[in-house]
Formats: structure tokens, C-alpha cells, sequence
DNA sequence: ACACTGACCATAA
DNA sequence: ATTATGGCCAGTG
């Protein structure tokens, strides 16, 4: 289909579940390369200014650590939101991280 | 059109 | 253990 990388990762991010958080490799690894990790920062980074409501405090990186914090304002905005959620951070470190990791190839299997 | 950058990940030295 | 580099795609200068 006419979908970029872009468009898949708005479309997995949107499907990251309540209570769950997803890697930047997972998404990458789902679409099928791990070097596009960094695209995926960059689609989230867009997502402020996309017309669709974006989870990104609901993705970080391999080792469960809130890489993008600095992004969503400058502030613990992101740790803050993901304990919300039920998540819990620990010196932004999410805990149980493995728990509560949401891998779209392995919940959502195939497209 | 070319070069560099960017919220990453994995391997090599 | 830490540091360097390769890889991937798209956007911006």
C-alpha cells in the first residue's frame, strides 16, 4: 500500500493498549528493520504536529528507559504520565518493563 | 541534488 | 567495562 514507514508507525503507536509500552526496536523489528528504530523517534517527534493523538510516552527505547522525556516538554511530563497509566518509573527506568512490554509482532502477529 | 541530522539498536575493537 | 561504527528511512539546510 501507499504506506511509509512514517504512516505504519503512527498506526502501531495508536495501538499501543492502556497500561502498556512498546520499544522503539520492537516497532522497528515489526516493520521489519531494526535500523529504522531512529525512524520511529522521529515519527513520534512528528506526532505533536500529526492530526492523530499519539501515545509516544507510551514508547521507549530497548532497555525500558524514557529516552524521549526531554521532548514532552522538558520535564518528567512523560514518566509522570506513564505512572498514571499504572506503569511504574523508577529514576526513568520503567519497572517490570518486560511486564509490560506491548511487542506488535508478537500481539498483533501479522498485518 | 548533496550532506547532515534525528526520541535507536546491535556488533566490533 | 566503554567507545566507535554501521545500518536503516525520512526530513531539513
Amino acid at each position: 500500500m501507499d504506506k511509509n514507514f512514517f504512516d505504519k508507525v503512527y498506526e502501531v503507536a495508536e495501538q499501543i493498549p492502556y497500561g502498556r509500552v512498546c520499544s522503539y526496536g520492537a516497532i522497528a523489528n515489526y516493520l521489519g528493520s531494526r535500523g529504522s528504530a531512529r525512524m520511529v523517534g522521529w515519527a513520534m517527534n512528528s506526532s505533536k504536529t500529526s492530526s492523530k493523538n499519539i501515545p509516544a510516552h507510551r514508547v521507549v527505547n530497548s532497555k525500558g528507559l524514557l529516552t524521549g522525556k526531554q521532548h514532552f516538554g522538558g520535564n518528567n511530563t512523560m514518566a509522570e504520565l506513564l505512572i498514571s497509566e499504572g506503569i511504574k518509573i523508577h529514576n526513568d527506568k520503567i519497572e517490570d518493563f518486560e511486564n509490560v512490554l506491548w511487542d506488535p509482532s508478537v500481539e498483533l502477529k501479522e498485518y
